[in-house]
RNA sequence: GCCGAUGUGGCGAAAUGGCAGACGCAACGGACUUAAAAUCCGUUUGAGAGAAAUCUCAGUGCCGGUUCGAGUCCGGCCAUCGGCACCA
């Protein structure tokens, strides 16, 4: 045992966790001497790289996997402990993948810029980038002592200029892009024909009203504004007009909704995104005013056309200007003077009584030919379709409010179901008092007012999102610069060869306070030339994290933002890269082992072999990575079209799914039948082709947000031609946030903050990655506990002392209880029981499960001789939840009975054998009424009248049926026989 | 107000419409120990009956329904949490 404890020191001479641990208190098992020793290990093998591509050590047989974090922003407070729930799901997974077979791609980088290390850098002095720095070897520290497989090979920074040159050089094809409407794509700027190019440009300047915050000294996009605060800081914010960049993210929106269809993501952020977006159907209406001007107002229910006896315009619609009447000037001022004046907090709060103010000018309305009058209220907002409404007081009920407030008329045009009344009644009926449409049905009447309507040339069916462009620039310093200069009033994108754009240095990160930027101060930088400066502007937080998921495909490339062959590869899965003549015969090694079950089940080869045989563009279609759209290959196409265009075999005719050739994944068809590969997808999603990253793990805090810009960019790219895929994340799960031991919110006010570090010092890394996982579902909120880390950390205890035992003097050594002996039947059902549930439950992501599982196999095998193979099982099982425990115990015990080879990780997953799982005799339950009276050990065999033979004859039975007529008897095979008695 | 999620022992939780509470924590009892810790073995939803093994009844937020049988499915409520909130 001497060679153990001088190999260990030889490891770790200058350890201090070494020497504290003969110091200190003894240890439940010495993890803090194995932890450390495995973590340096893997790091000196590069055990968790994995090569792209091209690499010598790239095995072009195995199949791909991508499982992504959403990479922290670095704070100065570091991880609590509900940062790394989400984290050890991942690493459990890609751990898992990994001994199936794959090529795992499971990465971590740093979202480094923002606004904390700004205001920091406000308060200190000290640039951004030092303390930016600081808080990442912070963060990192602790994620590599929780012993996470990353590949730090592939770590990104995203204020890093080899990394920023990238989001500038994406954010200038975004630039010299348009969205065509007919094809509903982007393409480059050349092919707009039209006059004025910077008026359809993706990324464009306008001077909008924005949320300005005075304490910040910036603007803020709406999603940063929570309840007219800032969401950093709780400052005030004012509506304030300003030269802004914005990107054209609505000529999306459409897309956004529709592709939403093909993803595995949590229903409910799919309904968070698609109300994000807000799309609503109804026509636009021109309502001819006084003085010639038209009004053209947005309705979702044109069939209440003739109910509208007003209208109102928003008070910053500058028709206002010249519709409104002299005698009404002063009033109209006033009121938009008062407007203004409030900030948004204060226009929702009092948004409970209507205000507004007639403006003396009338319409007419098209229908009726009916003389309205048009007010001005703030209840109507400027920024949602045409910033003018007709009011229908009938029919909607902030219009009734306004109406009865200032006693307009009100005009029922909706007969409700019987039971309603009219006025006031908001849904679908039928209509009256409306000549041309009398008589119908709200949808028909729809229909039929819009063809009417269209035919006059007074409206046209239209679509409406409640999503805005994306508010784009900041003044801020801290963030990246716009590749872009200005010229004679004019904007112009900077040569991609003079990126990276590196912000200037500066000693002064505050605001200027006249909303210039901080950038401003750098006079030098600023003037690019003689008649050229700089944009002033920084790029928003979220532009970094819009694309760091394609960076980690192709971290070092400085030729392109993402090596195509990489790109094809770990977003898509590239054809090449699936042929089943590539697939060695064995391409896990040591799969020969008897007594371990049996090798790698076929999934690995049999896809390949699925994929090449299908006849249809699945196989025989390069990924569309040439300029050229191919409308065909988008989502969109996708989306719209009705029978697939061409036959890919029975499996696809059958699914009714169109074949998707940007998408070069086996489709889900085609993996089904594989052995022993569980789909956890739904049934409705396993339809849906696959592509993109294979899992993204994240809170539900950037449900919209960050998903749903990173969607956008990810279409654009898609568009240009530099992407295979048209989705990013093809799988999503949100974790459930962790609370305090009191059941509160972690934050430092509540001193209830946890630092895994603290945990780790006192449990190890292993059990605190047990217990993340044992709280509960991963999705679900859950409090934290003490005690419950000490109870998984007593089950990684037990399954140490399975194979150790401690001799006189203390010193750990390999159990003699464990042996080279066949299990019995009762153990081998344990082992396969628990190969089927852990196997089935990682699959689903239920992970406390699983664990439960391992534990009532360490119950079962305490205290009895430990069979060799069944403890191998065991490890091999719990390997991804607890690295370290199990790669120490594997190798002990491979020093006693060598195999070859003798890593763990290089061991293929156990595979279940039914036949060890199959009973002889089964327990039925015996149920009288529905109620258990008696349970009874019967034959596997028995026949279903043996059954209820044996049940009408049970005592027990008989105790309740007596003197009672049997109506029924239903018989459940294997489980239960219910007698039915009155 | 609208949308979504969740409600099961003292606590975290588990349960393809078929034995409610697996597994873990806490508590209690026992073994080992001079003792403690650690470890190992038990008990642990409530009420009632019994000397006891056991047995009966009730029980998954509330009310109702479907079913031989409901934590699970359906309808109606209540509570907590999250999101949206004058989006025409």
């Amino acid at each position: 045992m001497d060679f153990f404890w001088n190999f260990l020191l030889s490891c770790f001479p200058d350890s201090p966790t070494f020497s504290s641990f003969m110091s200190e208190r003894r240890k439940p098992y010495p993890f803090d001497v194995i932890e450390p020793k495995w973590q340096s290990l893997w790091d000196e093998r590069r055990l968790f790289h994995a090569p792209n591509p091209g690499e010598p050590s790239f095995d072009p047989a195995l199949p791909k996997y991508y499982v992504l974090d959403m990479f922290p922003y670095p704070s100065g407070t570091g991880l609590h402990v509900g940062h790394p729930e989400g984290y050890t799901a991942t690493d459990i997974i890609a751990r898992y993948k990994r001994l199936r077979g794959f090529n795992v791609l499971h990465p971590m980088g740093w979202d480094a810029f923002g606004l904390p290390a700004e205001q920091y850098a406000i308060r200190t002095g000290q640039h951004p980038e030092i303390t930016t720095r600081k808080n990442i070897a912070r963060f990192k520290t602790q994620l590599k002592r929780i012993g996470f497989s990353y590949d730090w090979e592939r770590e990104i920074t995203t204020t890093d200029p080899a990394y920023f040159r990238w989001t500038q050089w994406i954010f200038l094809q975004i630039y010299n892009s348009w969205c065509n409407p007919e094809t509903r794509r982007a393409e480059p700027i050349s092919s707009y024909t039209g006059e004025d190019p910077d008026s359809v440009r993706l990324a464009y300047v306008a001077e909008v009203p924005v949320n300005w915050c005075p304490e910040l000294g910036t603007v803020l996009a709406n999603e940063e504004v929570i309840d007219g605060k800032s969401e950093v800081g709780g400052f005030p914010v004012v509506r304030r007009p300003m030269r802004q960049w914005m990107l054209r993210i609505t000529a999306f929106a459409e897309r956004l909704i529709d592709e939403l269809e093909l993803l595995d993501w949590p229903a409910g952020i799919k309904l968070l995104q698609q109300n994000w977006i807000g799309k609503s159907e109804g026509a636009e209406v021109q309502f001819v005013a006084g003085g010639g001007y038209d009004i053209i107002v947005f309705t979702t229910r044109p069939d209440t056309l003739y109910g509208a006896t007003y209208m109102v315009l928003a008070p910053e619609n500058p028709l206002v200007d010249r519709l409104t009447t002299d005698a009404q000037r002063k009033a109209v001022a006033d009121y938009r003077a008062q407007v203004s004046a409030k900030s948004d907090l204060e226009r929702t709060d009092l948004a409970k009584e209507k205000t507004g103010v007639f403006i003396g000018a009338y319409a007419t309305n098209p229908a009726s030919n009916e003389r309205i009058p048009i007010w001005i209220a703030d209840y109507v907002l400027m920024g949602y379709g045409t910033g003018a409404i007709m009011g229908v007081p009938a029919h909607d009920e902030r219009d009734l409010e306004f109406a009865r407030a200032f006693a307009l008329p009100i005009l029922d045009v909706v007969q409700p179901p019987e039971g309603e009344t009219p006025t006031g009644y908001t849904g679908e009926g039928v209509s009256i008092n409306s000549p041309l449409i009398d008589g119908l049905p709200t949808p028909e009447a729809k229909r039929r007012i819009i063809t009417w309507l269209a035919e006059q040339g007074l409206g046209r069916r239209t679509i409406n999102y409640k999503l805005r462009d994306w508010l784009f620039s900041r003044q801020r310093y801290w963030g990246e610069p716009f590749p872009v200069i200005w010229r004679d009033g004019k904007h112009e994108a900077i040569p991609e060869s003079e990126l990276p754009l590196v912000p200037p240095p500066l000693d002064d990160f505050k605001p200027t306070g006249s909303g210039e930027p901080p950038l401003a101060r750098a006079r030098d930088w600023v003037r690019y030339s003689e008649e050229a400066t700089r944009e002033l502007n920084t790029m928003p937080q979220w532009a970094g994290s819009c694309w760091y998921y394609l960076r980690f495909c192709d971290p070092g490339n400085s030729g392109r933002f993402v090596g195509k062959e990489a790109e094809r590869y770990w977003m898509a899965g590239a054809p090449g890269f699936w042929t089943a003549a590539a697939m060695p015969p064995d391409t896990v090694p040591a799969a020969s082992k008897p007594a371990l079950v049996s090798p790698e089940p076929a999934h690995v080869s049999s896809e390949p072999t699925l994929v090449s045989s299908a006849p249809g563009p699945v196989s025989s279609r390069p990924a569309p990575v040439s300029s050229e759209p191919a409308p065909a290959s988008s989502g969109a196409a996708l989306v719209s079209s009705g029978p697939a265009p061409v036959s890919s075999g029975p499996a696809s005719i059958s699914s009714g799914a169109a074949p998707f050739p940007g998408n070069l994944h086996p489709s889900p068809q085609e993996r089904h039948p594989i052995p022993g590969d569980l789909h956890p997808f739904s049934e409705a999603a396993a339809l849906c082709p696959r592509g993109g990253v294979d899992l993204y793990v994240g809170g539900t805090e950037h449900a919209v947000l960050h998903l749903l810009y990173a969607r956008f960019w990810h279409k654009v790219l898609f568009d240009l031609g530099h992407l295979s895929t048209s989705e990013p994340f093809q799988r999503l799960v949100n974790q459930g946030i962790i609370l305090g031991e009191d059941g509160r919110k972690m934050s430092k006010r509540w001193g209830n903050v946890i630092d895994p570090l603290d945990v780790i010092a006192d449990y190890g890394a292993d059990a605190f990655r047990c217990y993340e996982m044992f709280m509960g579902p991963l999705e679900q909120m859950k409090p934290w506990s003490m005690t419950g880390v000490e109870g998984v950390s007593r089950f990684l205890a037990r399954v140490w002392r399975l194979v150790m035992a401690e001799n006189q003097a203390g010193e750990w050594m390999l159990s003699p209880a464990v042996a080279e002996v066949e299990p019995t039947r009762a153990q081998q059902k344990v082992v396969h029981a628990t190969i089927k549930k852990v196997t089935g439950d990682i699959e689903a992501l239920s992970f406390n499960t699983a664990i439960a599982q391992m534990m009532i196999f360490v119950n079962a095998f305490t205290g009895s001789a430990i069979p060799l193979q069944a403890m191998r099982t065991l490890l091999l099982l719990l390997n991804p939840f607890a690295p370290h425990l199990t790669s120490e115990l594997w190798e002990t015990l491979g020093r006693r009975f060598p195999i070859t080879p003798n890593e763990i990780t290089s061991q293929p997953w156990p595979q279940e054998q039914a036949e060890f799982l199959i009973e002889d005799e089964v327990e039925i339950v015996l149920q009288v009424n529905g109620k258990v009276r008696d349970r009874i050990l019967v034959p596997i065999a028995a026949s279903n009248a043996e059954l209820e033979a044996v049940a009408l004859a049970n005592d027990r039975v008989r105790a309740f049926t007596a003197g009672k007529t049997v109506r029924k008897v239903i018989i459940v095979e294997k489980k239960l026989v219910s007698v039915v008695v009155n």
